[in-house]
DNA sequence: TCGTACTGTAATAAATATAATTACAGTATA
DNA sequence: TATACTGTAATTATATTTATTACAGTACGA
């Protein structure tokens, strides 16, 4: 899982409270990061239809569905994020002893069972879910 | 998860294969690392009761228990992996607003789910069935 | 319609994390 | 008792991540 997920997590969120246009510049000052980081995530929501842009004076970025439509899982999708990733592979498809040349594929499958109880975790969870944690309500 | 996590996994599998005591440098070569990163990880798995050492001659390392009896589960926290960590943590705990404040805590119990059950798939993966999808056995 | 306040993105620099390597003390074995 | 090993510290090299600078493009509002 990569920090840009957390951005825009966060951002999603952010967002979803103001209820308005709010510019990277203040989405950056309250998620704590550089506003072109959160213009290069946040672009990439918007290609995913989560949020939506204006550009121009007062412009800036909104929420565009209702924060119970949007599960955790869209978010990892929308930046195509892999929540358990090992760049590294051991051994060497070409060398002849069985181990070393299966044993990266091997740990790829394993990999790729971890990725799919993950989303299936990540799509219990909407950005609505989350403010609710964040803002309790009286019942 | 680390590269560590998969070096350990693909030495478990090759020092079960072998059935004898290998040198780091040997298993070094099978898992194209460097010595000195093997016995960093295998000394670690040493410590967990995974491996046995012998110095001397002839010496290094050795399975000492049967593989069907170490899942992955116990190679990860052997090693204290955690498979979903992500160390930037958005917003700042003494801010005023609730989101930059409490995002943080709240990425950090999705991230928690998310390694409760990739631990549960570890721990459904032992060693011997590794050896066994490397090692087709004819039925 | 024109200036302004934005987004989007490329390019670069700084910071950090990961991996390889060197070096050597300690130890059991043949 | 020499040797072949482990264990670990220290260092260097490499890769990745993050911040920053810069600027073209665009819609909004006066």
């Amino acid at each position: 899982m990569t920090s840009d997920f957390a951005i825009a997590v966060h951002a999603l969120v952010y967002l979803n409270h103001r209820q308005e246009s709010v510019s990277s510049e203040q989405i950056a000052e309250n998620v704590c990061t550089h506003p072109v980081r959160v213009r290069r995530v946040l672009s990439r929501l918007k290609k995913a239809g989560l949020v939506v842009t204006r550009e121009g004076q007062n412009g800036g970025y909104a929420a565009c569905c209702p924060a119970a439509d949007i599960d955790l899982a869209q978010v990892a999708e929308a930046l195509s994020e892999v929540p358990v990733s090992v760049k590294y592979r051991t051994g060497d498809l070409d060398m002849d002893c069985a181990v070393a040349s299966g044993m990266a594929g091997v740990m790829d499958q394993i990999y790729d069972r971890m990725n799919a109880v993950c989303r299936q975790e990540l799509a219990e969870v909407t950005i609505d879910q989350i403010d609710q944690k964040l803002f309790p309500r009286t019942v």
